[in-house]
DNA sequence: CTTGTATATTATTATATATTAATATTATAA
DNA sequence: TTATAATATTAATATATAATAATATACAAG
């Protein structure tokens, strides 16, 4: 295995570059919390709106950005749209972060 | 042990609250640079200036906004300040996050 | 075909952040 | 003392983000 001590500058940079994109990408209240209730599976925008107490507006712009970042998907069901992570690093991540900071 | 599904919805929003606001204090790349070269052990502003590619004063910066987030402590020997990880959850952030994403 | 519901988009404004340049502080050495 | 090196601070500006309101779209039911 290769450790971590034998990365090299640049590919560190690279590294941070990508991965501070995705933490910027949920480094918000509201964007975190719709991510930790995908974790559990798929929701719709409203359900989403109700949990994290947001405006529609903005819960819908959220979802937007977090799917651009490639980390969720939707799926529409006649009026309704379902969303759930697509990233499995995503889950992962989330997990992490609770065993780390919320225990 | 109490599982993530039984957290309620107002521990969910001072969670998320609280591991946002740490999320963001490190979701940009030479922040997040500095942060997994202190996981390696202590430097100077000068080393990390070096390391992380910034400016002197964007470094500096950088430092004191993580150190207010009491992520970091600052030693001053002589000429040079050596700055470390304080808060050993920080260290177990950077770990996860490189075997998430940097393998 | 019109009404209601879920979601998306757009535009606007306020606020926060990033970046840079210039200057200040502190300690050391000549 | 004066000079120099390391670090910190301040100020200015550009850019990005957040929050909100208003409007648009898409679908379903009647």
């Amino acid at each position: 295995m290769k450790s971590q001590r034998n990365t090299t500058t640049s590919e560190m940079q690279n590294n941070c570059k990508n991965v501070a994109a995705i933490l910027k990408a949920i480094s918000h209240p509201q964007r975190l919390m719709i991510l930790c209730h995908l974790e559990k599976g798929a929701k719709t925008v409203g359900e989403l709106e109700k949990l994290c107490g947001g405006s529609q507006s903005s819960i819908s712009q959220f979802l937007k950005l977090m799917k651009l970042e490639a980390m969720l998907t939707s799926e529409k069901r006649g009026l309704f749209v379902y969303y759930r992570i697509h990233d499995p690093k995503m889950k992962k991540l989330v997990l992490s972060l609770y065993k780390i900071f919320c225990k």
